[in-house]
DNA sequence: TTACGTGCAAAATATTTGCAAGAAG
DNA sequence: CTTCTTGCAAATATTTTGCACGTAA
């Protein structure tokens, strides 16, 4: 149990819910891949393991892990991703050219956070955020 | 024509495309409230005003204006949004809590962004974003 | 054994498209 | 006139729901 994951079994019973074989599918196929999922892959991943497992519980499951905390959303370049929550706070950069995603750490934010903070009295609470941009190397070939 | 929507009857014609009393209402609506339009607010001020519209009009119409550059449109809390472009880069702080939408100016931001392109060669664009968290009502509240 | 969860199919929503008629330039 | 736009209706796509059955605990 060195993953982040740490013990969503635990985490699910704990609080009256099961864990199901397609609650297990579902989470393992938002942690495939490198960080953001979309659903479409999230589908096929599933797909792959268990062909029989239905759209509507792809749905009720997601929600549900959500609610849970064990995973969360965000919404980049009008696509909704999710990803395996509980890491470190952290970002990403992605560019509008070639679609690259490179992460951000929360280090970078906080001296924005803090001022934003001190002088707005507003607590930004800002467990994922993107940038959208251009990177380096699209940006030397032009 | 002090305003900030210059002269999009030009720029729209400028590039061969017609002006068109839709355009013209949907354009408007986009531009009443303060700031942020959802699709279904769009919809309702312009049927207020023309009840023939219809929805798939509204739907193109909205991606035309976009594609055009004369709105923009983002992400809050699960509801896209739609607003004038061509304003001052800003940004919004979300309270969670209450909902209470309050602007925060680009400047705000500058130490970051340069910071990012300093260290990382990525090149922020960052027409508009939306900062989750809780505002200082809410806080005192608790 | 007990309800929570799933599959299934249908319903409710949301969005896109083809095409003929209307209108901007 | 020309051809860009719209309205309409149908086609798609997306998401949600009700319900009976299966199964985790």
């Amino acid at each position: 149990m060195s993953h982040q994951s740490l013990d969503y079994a635990t985490k699910i019973r704990e609080r009256g819910f099961r864990l199901t074989p397609q609650r297990e599918l579902i989470l393992d196929a938002v942690c495939e891949g490198s960080g953001h999922t979309t659903f479409d892959e999230i589908c096929a991943r599933v797909h792959d393991k268990a062909k029989a497992i239905n759209l509507a519980t792809v749905y009720r499951t997601l929600d549900f892990l959500c609610g849970m905390g064990l995973i969360v959303t965000a919404e980049i370049n009008d696509h909704r991703v999710y990803e395996i929550a509980g890491q470190q706070p952290h970002h990403h950069l992605v560019c509008r050219a070639c679609g690259r995603v490179e992460r951000l750490d929360h280090e970078m934010l906080e001296a924005l956070l803090a001022k934003v903070e001190r002088e707005r009295g507003f607590k930004v609470d800002m467990g994922h955020m993107v940038l959208l941009g251009q990177c380096q190397d699209c940006r030397n070939r032009e």
